[in-house]
DNA sequence: ATATTGTAGTTAAACGGTTAACCAAAGGGA
DNA sequence: TCCCTTTGGTTAACCGTTTAACTACAATAT
């Protein structure tokens, strides 16, 4: 039924001659075989419709041309957190730069009780990154694994890993600043869970940083944190609506809460930016999409990706010889003015 | 530096058994190996933190418990069609699905030149799921890595496949019927390229058959035909807001590109759904987030993901044993209907 | 003439598992 | 007592590669 798969010993047999031959010029090794030999082995690869396998030869050199992308998932049905586009953009660009070279990518979920390691040392890994936060110990058996690993939006700062991430402080600072500078004063904030130290807090405390620096006071009540979501955009958009009418402006750390907020707002009968002004952040491609288009700060996210899969690739090159200093990115950030801000008393 | 790799021979020696013993615990097979060496086998897998590797496993019996994922690619940056949310959609349902069961993922794209035939031998595929539609040459290809393959949303018929997807034709039908039902005789589609045989073609053959049952005369003039794409949804919102002040309503679909034809229309004056209607198809999660909430047709997309996924992991069990019968799977379609579509004569 | 070096290969031992075939000892009829 | 099972293992071949070590021969150097 199944055609015999044609191994690397077929080749040999067809070629008339050994196999270790057929393995240097599959590896094009400085070893010598002649130009004819050469020529006569491709031809009979060629015809045979030979595909070596990497499981054998991974087997040897421990090695799997494979890159596992993790990414976080849902809580309750275990499903990787797809909803927000910007884990699609960031998974898009890697897998485009990795397979360029050869490699494939992994995707996957964390587990619980099932451990990242498990993955890693049963497949042999060639490298991993980690999108997003994750407990503690996860970050022990990635060090265990020991292979290369980039961490992107993680403020783990452990000389093991490679790190690519944003000034997210200072992210929450221009996006703040924006505000303030089209002339609000009354500033909500909606973000994520401030409790763990992270993305989530470092945009939080930028945010406090440009009112301050403007003189404006700070009001915990103006700070609805929750989670990174659509929905919990949407409930802080509705709760603004109906009980904060001093409110005139609200940063969203994140677009997807941007675009929940709008729409609460909206059902409302408030319109945006008209009555009230909404700054996302990540300039999803999905931010000038929406209507109206969302004034965000962006991060490159394509850039991001390809940085992140760039820098493992480099690790991995270089049998990680490289510089706590060369593992470090940080890529820029810009606010892109659309149509959610406005200037007010203009 | 790397603490050397544990294997099962260091096991069998910590345990003071064979490696066969170790083995056949390990797959726990109906070979007999007393309940006291098991446990003491297991104590020692434990103690010494050991994890197979796949890669070994899979030379010996042609598995390696990887799935791929193919996804079309946009021309142009080689990327993975990842704006549309639709295809996240599906890969977290099918990511989540065969965790469970102990695959991974392998996501990946389709080059030109580099064959899918490729990455299923060398990497020994156990199975993969094609989304989508490729060229004819693919499909061959994957017939002769002789591995299970399901095919989602592709109207390839050929019993060696299995295949989830819908029916296209009835939903353009239900589209366009819900539409004049609202009292539409002006109505517009919005599609991919009609050339080829597939989804789109079958979605814009349901559109025509509602218009002709209900005594509509087709207009050319009103398919705006090109690629599934915001991009273009847009670009047909602006047309018609120019051009055809006569149409009521438009079909588009695909969600995403419903969102441009409505982004189209706000920009050019036009509101939704007071001057005009909007029918999409998918129901993407972010359809209800977007305003107006999206009036679209649901293929459940969840459901599809674990479906594709579920039927691919029956056909790896059963050694591929089912009949073409039960390789088919139609998921059912329903038009929800939310605030795009308005009531015409009301 | 002998020794040295280079070229173009080949042999065989890993790599980490699986599994068919074999074996030893104990228990059970007859 | 002898033979037959059953139980609980072990041995060794094999999966498809890589690669260090070896060989054979020709050419060059001494």
């Amino acid at each position: 039924m199944s055609k015999k798969k044609v191994t690397i010993r077929d080749v040999a047999k067809h070629a008339d001659v050994s196999i270790a031959a057929v393995s240097y010029v599959l590896n094009n090794k400085e070893h010598k075989v002649s130009e004819d030999t050469v020529a006569l082995i491709h031809q009979s690869i060629k015809e045979l419709n030979y595909i070596p396998s990497i499981s054998a030869r991974g087997l040897v050199n421990n090695t799997s041309q494979l890159i596992a992308v993790i990414i976080p998932q849902t809580e309750e049905h275990k499903q990787l957190v797809f909803q927000n586009p910007f884990y699609s953009e960031m998974i898009s660009n890697i897998e485009a730069t990795v397979r360029h070279d050869g490699y494939h990518v992994l995707l996957a979920g964390v587990e619980k009780g099932k451990s990242y390691l498990d993955i890693s040392v049963s497949r042999n890994l060639d490298g991993a990154i980690l999108i997003g936060i994750y407990p503690e110990e996860l970050y022990e058996e990635c060090k265990q694994a020991n292979i290369p690993i980039v961490l992107v939006d993680s403020y783990i700062h452990d000389h093991y890993f490679a790190n690519v991430g944003i000034d997210d402080e200072h992210g929450g600072y221009i996006a703040t600043k924006h505000l303030i500078d089209n002339g609000h004063t009354h500033i909500a904030i909606a973000t994520g869970s401030i409790r763990r130290d992270g993305v989530v807090e470092k945009r939080f405390l930028g945010y406090k940083r440009a009112l301050q620096e403007a003189g404006i006071a700070y009001r915990s009540e103006y700070v609805f944190g929750e989670s990174v979501s659509f929905e919990h955009g949407h409930d802080t958009g509705c709760l603004i609506a109906k009980d904060f009418p001093e409110i005139t402006a609200v940063f969203a750390t994140a677009d997807v809460m941007a675009f929940g907020i709008i729409r609460g707002l909206m059902e409302n009968g408030l319109s945006v930016p008209d009555h009230i002004s909404v700054i996302g952040f990540d300039d999803i491609s999905w931010a000038h999409m929406f209507f109206p288009p969302l004034t965000t700060v962006r991060q490159h996210i394509a850039n991001k990706g390809q940085q992140a899969a760039q820098l493992l690739l480099n690790q991995i090159r270089s049998n990680k010889l490289l510089s706590t200093e060369e593992k470090q990115v940080i890529v820029p950030l810009e606010v892109v003015s659309r149509s959610t801000v406005r200037k007010l008393n203009g």
